[in-house]
DNA sequence: CGCTGGATTGACACCATTCAATGCCCGTGG
DNA sequence: CCACGGGCATTGAATGGTGTCAATCCAGCG
C-alpha cells in the first residue's frame, strides 16, 4: 500500500514484472539519473508537439495520457500510476503526438533519454523488457478502441472499472478497490462518453450492485459479474499474477 | 506501383524508412529465412490466443488486426498492406490479443521468431528500428482512439481515408487515391460504425465533391478540404517524406 | 459562510443503429 | 447468351442510445 520512497523501487518492479535482472542490471537500473519533483493536478507535463529529452515516470498521483481535438473536447488515452512510465516512445520517437497531464496530485521523476539509450545500448534484456512495456501499452489502445467503437456505455464502463482495479491490484493493491478514481469528466473522456451519461452509467452499475462510491474510492462489490459485464478478460494486460 | 517479387525489398524499404542501414546491417536482414505464400480474402492468419512462433509481413493484398466482440460484432484495429510486419508485438507478448486476417487476396511472409530474435541480438540498431515501428503502430491506435470516441461518423470518415492514402503514398503510390479501398462494412467495423451509417457518410463525402467512387478505387478529389474535414495531422505517422 | 469543483437529475434533441427492401455488379453454370 | 446467386452498395422508416442544455445539490475548504 504504502509508496516506495525511492524511484528506482518502482521503476524496478515495473521492469521485474517484465523479467528477472541479473545484480548488475539491477545496478545499471539504480545508476540511472532521475530527477524528482512534485507535481499538482492540471498540470501538463508534455505537450503535442514537444521534443522532450527525458523520460516521465510517475511516482504517485494519477497521470494521463491524452489529445485534445477541436472545441476543447479531449480523448483521454490511457491512466497511468506508480510505475508506469508515460512516454517510453520519445525514446524513439522526436516529437510527441500527444500530451501528458497530472489528473491528481503526485510526484514524477525524469529520466535523460541519453542516460537510457546509453543503459538500453549495453544492456539489451532491459531494452527488450522495455520494448515489451510499449507493446503492453499497445495491447491497452487496442482494448480501448474495441471498447469505444463497439460496447455500450455501460459495458465500456465496467470495463475501464476491471482495468484499473487489475492494474492497481497488479502493482500491490490488494482489494477491489480504485482508491483515487478518475473523476467522471475523465471517465467520460477515457470512455468516449459525456460527462451526464457517465453519472447515468455509474448510477446504473450502483443499482445493479456492481460498484459502490465512498467518495473518491470506488469499491467492486461483485468481481464476477462485472467482469461479464464488461467482456473483461484481463490476458491483454499480460500480466504475470493473476487478478 | 509494380509489386517486388521479393519479400526482402519490402521489408528493407519499411526498415530503411526508420533508419539508414550499413551493408552489414542490409545483408544480416537478406539472410533472414522467410517462407512466402499466397492468401485469401476471408482467411484468419492469427486468432486471438494463438503463441505464433513467426512473424507475419504482408508483401500484398490487404492484411487487417481485428478483435472480435459478442455477438459477431468486431473492431478492426489497423489495415496492413505491403511490407508492414502485422504482428511484431508477437516477438516480445507470445498471446495473440486480436486476430490477424486477410480482407483481400494477396501474398504474405512468416519469419521465424528465433532468426528475428538472433538478428536484433546482433544488431542493435536494427532492433531500435523494429522498436520504433511498433511504437508507430501505438500512434496510429492512439489516433484511432480519438476518432472513435470523439469525432463525428463525418469527420473520422475523413480522417481514416486520409491516413489509407498517406499511408499508401508513402510506400510508393503517387496519386491521391485507394486503389483496393476496404468494403463499407469493413471501414464500419474499424470506425465503429454501421455499415449503413458508413453508406451515408460515403455519401455526403461524395456529394461534398471530397471523394469520388470507381468500384474498388476511391479517389480523393479535394485533398486539402478532406483533411480540415477529418481533422487529419500527418504528424502521428512518423512519415520521413511530406504527404 | 460563501465559493468551487464535482456529482446528479430532468427534459429534449439528434445522431447513429436497426430492420427491411431494393439495386447493382459480376462470376458461374446451364 | 441468359438466368441465377452472392457480395456489396444504397435507401427509407422507425427506434433508441447518447449528447446537450440547464438546474440543483453536495462536500470540502479557505
Amino acid at each position: 500500500m504504502s509508496v516506495s520512497s525511492s524511484p528506482y523501487t518502482a521503476l524496478l518492479r515495473k521492469i521485474e514484472s517484465h523479467i528477472a535482472l541479473t545484480t548488475d542490471e539491477r545496478q545499471a537500473i539504480q545508476n540511472l539519473p532521475v530527477h524528482v519533483r512534485a507535481a499538482k493536478a492540471g498540470e501538463t507535463l508534455l505537450r503535442e508537439g514537444d521534443r522532450p529529452s527525458q523520460c516521465c515516470l510517475v511516482l504517485s498521483g494519477l497521470v494521463c495520457r491524452q489529445k485534445i481535438v477541436g472545441e476543447g473536447r479531449r480523448q483521454i488515452m490511457s491512466f497511468d500510476i506508480n510505475g508506469d512510465v508515460t512516454d517510453l516512445q520519445s525514446l524513439h520517437l522526436d516529437v510527441m503526438d500527444h500530451d501528458v497531464a497530472m489528473l491528481q496530485d503526485g510526484k514524477v521523476g525524469f529520466l535523460p533519454h541519453a542516460a537510457l539509450r546509453a543503459m538500453t545500448e549495453r544492456h539489451p534484456r532491459i531494452a527488450a523488457a522495455l520494448w515489451r512495456a510499449t507493446l503492453i501499452d499497445a495491447t491497452i489502445f487496442r482494448q480501448w478502441m474495441v471498447n469505444i467503437g463497439r460496447k455500450s456505455a455501460y459495458a465500456r464502463t465496467a470495463h475501464l472499472i476491471c482495468e484499473l482495479v487489475a492494474l492497481a491490484r497488479s502493482v500491490g493493491l490488494n482489494e477491489y478497490v480504485i482508491e483515487h478514481r478518475p473523476t467522471q469528466e475523465e471517465l467520460g473522456n477515457a470512455l468516449g462518453l459525456s460527462i451526464v451519461h457517465v453519472n447515468r452509467t455509474m448510477r446504473a452499475l450502483r443499482e445493479a450492485g456492481l460498484v459502490a462510491s465512498e467518495g473518491r474510492r470506488l469499491v467492486v462489490l461483485d468481481w464476477e459479474v462485472l467482469q461479464s459485464a464488461g467482456e473483461f478478460d484481463p490476458a491483454y494486460l499480460h500480466l504475470k499474477t493473476a487478478v
